[in-house]
DNA sequence: TATGAATGAGGGTTCATTCAT
DNA sequence: TATGAATGAACCCTCATTCAT
């Protein structure tokens, strides 16, 4: 309720908050991209997730001028979703262990998988507001794993990144709609997994621990 | 310019035998879908499969009528090298639980990944060429891990479409130009999940042990 | 918020008068599409026009329903600019042929290569307010012509509406950012017209003389 | 008549000529081209050049991979061409203004006009092919200029840049179809702007005589 | 009124597939 | 048979124009 636009050049204006429907706009156009990302791979058409979020095609090129940027949007609201999971798992969870089981499977559920197109050499990995979110992430399933480490539960040659890779290939869809039938394997596949990093370790690793940071550096 | 009509696969109609040079070029043509397939994904365009493969476009079309068909062959490549792998590990390695691990790591230098379009719900998992590779695949890994199961290292909980799923994901090439950074991971990841393998199992896993034959019915 | 009813031009049809401000708007908007049109030809983006006019882009289709319109207004404006150089230097020049040449070199300069959309089949010579602008651009012109004529300075078989076209054909901007190159050879090429048109004629022309009359008549 | 395609493997091959079929569409795309060019300039679509082909629009695209090789191509077309007009008159023409006079009329009427995309900023002036045509334009009409200069019947201060670039712009089209009725001012104006260049100079120039070379390094 | 946002139609380009040599 | 060429459908993206604030 400032006193707001009394009289300003053409040009002078610029801290405008965007438009209550554009801003409604966007957020669709994200979830309709995720959930086709998911369907058919980061190729999905643009024109068929405009279609999805009930919006005109240039509307969508209006918010994101290209694939490039709206991936880039959905991988930000992918990790956000997680990391907001693994924060309240944190908080909810006392069992280290189960805390780590709850939040990987919760993360299948939310179609982490989108993920992927992150580790695509397509991907700009430089952007600086990747950082803050993989920031973020890397805080909160750290602690998570950090806790089940100094609980002596889990083994010491793994961190992050691997779990996060991990987690996203296992989760990965398949093109052709909705293998719906994967989800059979899944949380089998994932709780093998998580069974595999449980201290003591079966067995040695090459290579090293992985951070989110390290993928950030992977690039081509 | 032989006229020979000796042998005869199941389907061979016309009486003379495919010529050398026309089976060299399916070979080539399966070689080099394989590649792009790891490399691009199971979109890459078929002009540049043909390039790859030092042919004709058309000449592809010649010998794979559709993408489909194509695919279908490169599966069958890929599960006949597995196959072949695995059988002789079998022989070679007396340890059950090396010789899985060997296999693995072995199958994922070798691109088991390109075995993915097959889990897509656009494959045709009905063709009666694929029962033959399939037994054969499923013979070969479930002997091994009958082995270690037997030997008491392999939880009961598990079967061979549990692993060969799991290895095609943890394998799976991201689109773009080869991320061959992930190599970085891969083997680690596929350690992983061998650990959470082996018995005593450290957790109980949702669904049933899943075959082969279980991947066939699971079509949409 | 003035009421007034006082003047009204001859389309005023509201009692208002327009405010200062969309006057102003709507001289910007001009301003802007002859400098557009000049650097990328009469086919520059709406969008990029308002922009450059420091406006949002409907306030554009508020002064201006079509790109026609628009177009319109800038032939005029250009027209406009050119009547008052010619009559100035009229005043200012007593050698014809001088006077003649400065008009020519200056309305070169004046980038009067935007009257090029004036010639082309969609544009409509028929509106009323184009009479009044052309009767006032060939008088003035004329006169130059007209004096040049009397001294025998002028061969007597050219009419203005060879000296505009032929000086917007060659003055006309090629399409791509500023080809400010070509102004190199602008002032030559006009100056070898000018030469050509001297009295005495070193050659039969083709055809008649032609007026801006003739122009408007010569539509498709 | 070479022993010709005996034996070869799959990519010995390289100088098979293109078939016929191929060159006759390629040379129909470039008239098509042509002609749509000199009607709607530079930008006229390319499907619809496609069209006027009677080929698909793909086929343009095997043929030329964007519309800035498909412009190169009718520019070195135009060239060849205004090159050979210049080589036939010289031949049959002795008196040198009246061959300069019909080479300037001819190349009109051959809608010369169409090399106007070369002066445009975004040609590229650098590729080897056009400097050979550039030459043998050059020296074509150079040569004709040339004899006239030493008839002492062309100025002194003019070279076959001013000539052609003038030409171009002077018979340039309209945007929009058919601008036929600019035919009745073209011959005029070349007429005068003719009239311009014979000796003796009835004027000064600025800048120098420019050569087709100049024009090649007019870049931005 | 002035504006940012939305939109549909159209052009540019690629690619799976078919055709003709 | 093997091939280069042709093709239409589908996609990406732009832009003139309209809508809602």
């Amino acid at each position: 309720m400032t006193t707001a636009t009394t009289t300003a050049g053409p040009e002078a204006r610029r801290a405008t908050r965007p438009r209550a429907d554009a801003l409604r706009n966007r957020e669709r156009i994200v979830a309709a991209a995720r959930e086709l990302f998911v369907e058919y791979g980061a190729e999905a058409p643009l024109d068929e997730i405009a279609r999805r979020a009930g919006i005109g095609n240039a509307t969508l090129y209006r918010h994101f001028p290209d694939r490039h940027a709206l991936i880039h949007d959905v991988v930000l609201y992918v990790m956000a979703r997680a990391s907001a999971h693994a924060e309240r798992i944190a908080v909810e969870e006392t069992d280290p262990l189960t805390a780590l089981r709850i939040f990987v499977h919760t993360a299948a559920d939310e179609r982490i998988g989108a993920l992927c197109p992150m580790l695509s050499s397509t991907f700009d990995r430089a952007r600086p507001d990747l950082d803050a979110a993989r920031e973020r992430l890397e805080g909160a399933v750290e602690g998570l794993m950090e806790r089940a480490r100094q609980a002596g539960r889990l083994r010491k040659d793994v961190a992050v990144g691997d779990l996060m890779v991990a987690l996203s290939q296992l989760t990965r869809p398949l093109p052709g709609t909705g293998c719906v039938s994967m989800d059979r394997f899944i949380h089998r596949h994932l709780q093998l997994f998580l069974d595999g990093l449980e201290a003591p370790a079966r067995s040695e690793l090459s290579g090293s621990a992985a951070t989110l940071e390290d993928l950030r550096r992977a690039a081509p």
